[in-house]
DNA sequence: CGTTGGGTTGAGCTTGTTCAACCACCGTGG
DNA sequence: CCACGGTGGTTGAACAAGCTCAACCCAACG
């Protein structure tokens, strides 16, 4: 029930045995996610300290990292594999808020002391597992860090207010167009090639994202795969006509 | 185009004018923005220094205080009435994020040194506007405030995260009582009366916040006073079945 | 007194949902 | 090795919800 540890990284052991300050001591330099988020204004020394804040954790398809309403434990930031953040609904209903790619955080937002929303591996997942105290302190003593999480909030609350307009104005097959092309630019902002497209999502996330219903999910690829608009083959989406997409997703 | 400066405020001259830290120096002691978001921390001395980094405005009714993509000028602090954040879409449609109530803060988001959304003046607005880089200074060097800054920014992505849900989850009549529950909400919140509930915005404006159309919000309130779950008399709602209007807005 | 803007109401159409059948894939157990 | 059930995805037909277009109402205003 609880988010369990399933494999802690060899590396920071590691770190601890070699008890001196050696390059090598913490796997951040060579990490993915190094260069996003709070990690990026960082030097190695800032690095290691917040790096011991934390434990690293990996995660399975389908696990949830944290639940909305449960008592705010961790701050994840993602190191590989994607996370759904999404609100629960009734009758096992979820409504998708964002995707967390490599290099950002969730489980940031509490209200009350319990998490805001729930968090979800959509694929195998790996994550830096910070505690919430350390984290806020480590925080609080240095201003360009600080400075990285009111960004990266005010990103997600861009993104998210681009969402509504998704989902207040476009039909369907506007809708996974945009969807499509929020990911090709999320992804090269992250560094992950786009041709092809990975896409792990099952048709279940994409509906709960964009607020349709898998049936349509399925028809709407449907359309765009007889208009040669673009080709899928099983996780992989190859985009023939980028033009085209981003005029179906236009408002 | 800019916008124009309505009316400054006689009291922050009366307080220069008296160069003393008399408490009559400034308006914010009886100002009833002063108990939210980044004002909520601060005593005298330092609410003076927030307070001389900006200027006071008001704004007609329909009046842009700023607008998406023009270069990013001052933060506003909504003292007085009702301010849209809108993201703006071809053909004079926009979809409105949310709704500003006296006490909190708009414009603050910015992307590339632009403002990241339309701000539009719901209602006869007031507004204490504060230079963005004084702005930023104060709360650098303020720890308190900076917390009220991200603590705001997480309960916009939280109710932005709640409204993704309405827009993708909720029939038309369950999105209208939904807006007016949340309505309900946000006036306690702010100290605002909610018998009669004041519904200044226009159906438009509740159609582009809802993702439907103007036709479709009126078909909606004429069902609810049909089922005598309200009542409408002009921009004053009286709620007669609270009950029955949070079912109708669940999930 | 005509015009204008905001709101309501009706009729027909479009879009997405619902419900159902069906398929491909895959791991399990007889 | 094949039969089986489970999962995820696709497709079809009927239905319902919201949109479009149009007419109409009312109050405010010049």
């Amino acid at each position: 029930m609880a988010p369990a540890v399933i494999s802690t990284q060899a590396l920071p052991r590691r770190s601890r045995s070699s008890h001196t300050q050696s390059a090598k001591a913490i796997p951040c330099l060579h990490c993915p996610a190094k260069a996003f988020n709070v990690c990026k204004p960082l030097g190695y020394e800032r690095q290691k300290e917040l790096f011991e804040t934390g434990v690293q954790q990996t995660w399975r398809r389908r696990q949830f990292l944290f639940r909305m309403g449960d008592p705010a434990g961790p701050i994840f930031k993602v190191t590989s594999g994607i996370v759904a953040v999404s609100r629960p609904l009734p009758e096992g209903r979820r409504q998708i808020s964002l995707f967390i790619l490599p290099g950002e955080v969730c489980g940031y937002l509490e209200i009350n002391g319990n998490y805001a929303f729930d968090g979800e591996a959509i694929t195998e997942a790996r994550t830096c597992s910070f505690s919430r105290r350390k984290f806020h302190a480590f925080v609080a003593s240095n201003r360009d860090v600080d400075d990285a999480v009111k960004t990266a909030l005010g990103e997600r609350l861009q993104q998210v207010g681009r969402q509504q307009a998704v989902l207040g104005q476009l039909t369907s097959t506007g809708r996974v167009a945009s969807f499509l092309l929020t990911l090709v630019n999320d992804y090269n902002a992250h560094g992950i090639q786009t041709r092809p497209l990975w896409l792990p999502m099952s048709r279940a996330d994409i509906a709960d994202y964009l607020g349709l219903r898998i049936e349509t999910i399925s028809r709407a690829f449907a359309k765009l795969k007889n208009r040669k608009v673009l080709e899928i083959d099983n996780e992989a989406v190859v985009i023939h006509d980028l033009k085209h997409l981003a005029e179906l997703a236009e408002f």
